[in-house]
DNA sequence: CGCACCGGGTTCTGCCATCTGC
DNA sequence: GCAGATGGCAGAACCCGGTGCG
C-alpha cells in the first residue's frame, strides 16, 4: 500500500480541480478561522502530497473498465476501494463467473459495490459455501447478488455470518424459513450476531412483559410473519409498538393479540409513516361517521390497513362507498382493502352489470382470486340471462 | 357444491452516518 | 486520517388457493 510507483503521481488535471474543490469545501465547513488560514497557506503543497499519496489505481480503473464497471458509479460509492494498489476484480469476476454470473451481472455487482473487489478467494469461497447451505443452487445466489451485492459483499466476518445461521437455527428456524429469510432480507445474515440477539431479546422481552408464555414460539411467529424484523431498529420497532399501544389505548392483552397475530407485519414501518398512515385514517374514518371505537377495531383485526398510504386507502374507500358498499360491510370485511383500487373498481363494475345485491349477498366475492371471481361472474350472468 | 375463513406467497435496496482499527 | 465495517433509514400492497363446513 504504501509503495506507490511514482508514474501514479502524475495526475489530469481534472484531478487537480477535483480535489481543490473538496479542499474548498472543507473550508467552508471549519469554523476556525486559525485552521481555515493554515489549511489555505498551505493548500498547495497539501495537495501536491495528497496527490501523490492518494491517487486512484490506473490499471485498476483499466480492469474495471475492461469488466464493463461503470466506474463514474463505482467512485461516487466508494471511491477509496479505486484507490488501493492491491484488489482482486479479476479473481471476483472469474470466481462469480464460475457460479454463472454472466458478464452483465458482474459489472453490475462491481459498480454497485466496489468493496466486493477487495475480498480474496479464500473469503468468497467461504462465504459462498456458507450461503449454499441454506440455498439449493448457485443460481439462486447469484440472482441475490445481482439484486443486492451489499448484502454479500459488505462483511468480511465469515464466523459472524455462521454464527448468525446458528443463531437462527436455535430459534427454531427451520431450512424453509432460513431460505425466506436469506432470499426475501439478505441483509439479515449480514448483521453482527449482536445486533440480532438484541432484536430477538427485544421482542422476547416485550412479550414477556405483556404476559406471554412462550417467547421462543412468539419470535419465531415473528420473524416468519415479517421476514423484515431483523434489518429494522429495536429502536424503530419499540415506537411503532408504543405508538399503537398509547393511541389506541390497548391493554396488555389486546398488545399481545396484536403482535402474535396480524399485527407483526406492520411493525417495521417506519415511525413517521404509520403515524401518518394512523392519523389520516383516523380522520378520514370521522369523517364518515365512524366511531373511535369502529377505528380501534378495524386495526385490531386488520392492521395491514396501516401499511396503505392515505391517498390509496382514501381513494379505495371512496371507491368501495360509491359502489354501494356500507362502512359497516367494510368494517366486517376489512380483507376486501387488500385488493388494489383497480381491481376493486374493474370487480364493481362487473357486479354492477349482473345487479348484485351486496345488501343481501354480502361482500365477500370481492375477496377472492381472480379465477374464482371469473367462475363466480359467469355463473351469475348466465343466471341473469335466463 | 359453494362458500367463508384463513394463512400463505411475492416483496427490499441503496444510500448515508458513525464507529473502529490500522 | 484513511478505508473498512456496521447500523440505520426511507419507500409503501396485492393476490392466491387449501380446507372444512353447511
Amino acid at each position: 500500500m504504501a509503495a506507490i510507483p511514482g508514474v501514479r503521481a502524475f495526475l489530469s488535471l481534472h484531478q487537480s480541480v477535483t480535489l481543490w474543490h473538496s479542499f474548498g469545501l472543507v473550508k467552508v465547513q471549519l469554523r476556525s478561522a486559525c485552521l481555515t488560514r493554515r489549511l489555505c497557506s498551505t493548500s498547495t503543497k497539501n495537495d501536491d502530497l495528497k496527490l501523490s499519496v492518494n491517487p486512484e489505481n490506473e490499471s485498476l480503473l483499466e480492469n474495471l473498465n475492461l469488466l464493463g464497471v461503470d466506474v463514474k458509479m463505482a467512485r461516487r460509492r466508494q471511491p477509496g476501494v479505486l484507490r488501493k494498489a492491491f484488489t482482486n476484480e479479476q479473481g471476483l469476476a472469474q470466481f462469480l463467473q464460475g457460479k454463472g454470473a454472466s458478464r452483465k451481472v458482474i459489472a453490475s455487482i462491481i459498480s454497485r459495490y466496489p468493496r466486493a473487489i477487495t475480498r480474496s478467494m479464500e473469503h468468497m469461497e467461504q462465504r459462498w459455501d456458507l450461503w449454499r447451505n441454506i440455498f439449493k443452487t448457485d443460481a439462486e445466489i447469484v440472482t441475490i447478488l445481482d439484486r443486492s451485492p451489499e448484502s454479500f459483499f459488505r462483511s468480511s466476518d465469515n464466523g459472524n455470518l455462521e454464527k448468525n445461521i446458528a443463531f437462527l437455527i436455535s430459534l427454531g428456524l427451520n431450512t424453509k424459513d432460513l431460505h425466506r429469510l436469506l432470499t426475501t432480507a439478505p441483509r439479515t445474515f449480514s448483521n453482527s450476531l449482536e445486533l440480532n440477539r438484541q432484536m430477538v431479546e427485544f421482542l422476547e422481552d416485550i412479550y414477556l412483559e405483556l404476559g406471554g408464555k412462550s417467547p421462543e414460539q412468539f419470535v419465531k411467529a415473528v420473524i416468519s410473519r415479517n421476514l423484515y424484523i431483523l434489518i429494522r431498529s429495536t429502536k424503530r420497532v419499540k415506537a411503532n409498538i408504543d405508538n399503537l399501544r398509547a393511541s389506541l389505548k390497548l391493554s396488555d392483552s389486546e398488545l399481545l393479540g396484536l403482535l402474535q397475530g396480524p399485527g407483526a407485519e406492520i411493525l417495521d414501518l417506519s415511525n413517521e409513516y404509520l403515524k401518518k398512515n394512523f392519523n389520516s385514517l383516523q380522520q378520514k374514518m370521522a369523517s364518515l361517521g365512524c366511531q373511535n371505537s369502529d377505528f380501534k377495531k378495524l386495526i385490531i383485526s386488520y392492521p395491514m390497513v396501516l401499511y396503505i398510504g392515505p391517498d390509496t386507502l382514501s381513494s379505495k374507500l371512496d371507491c368501495l362507498l360509491k359502489g354501494g358498499i356500507t362502512m359497516k360491510q367494510i368494517l366486517e370485511k376489512p380483507k376486501v382493502l387488500d385488493y388494489s383500487t383497480q381491481n376493486i373498481t374493474g370487480r364493481l363494475e362487473e357486479l354492477q352489470k349482473v345487479r348484485y345485491d351486496f345488501r343481501k349477498n354480502g361482500i365477500n366475492i370481492l375477496d377472492s382470486s381472480r379465477k374464482r371471481f371469473a367462475a363466480k361472474i359467469e355463473k351469475l350472468s348466465a343466471s341473469t340471462d335466463e
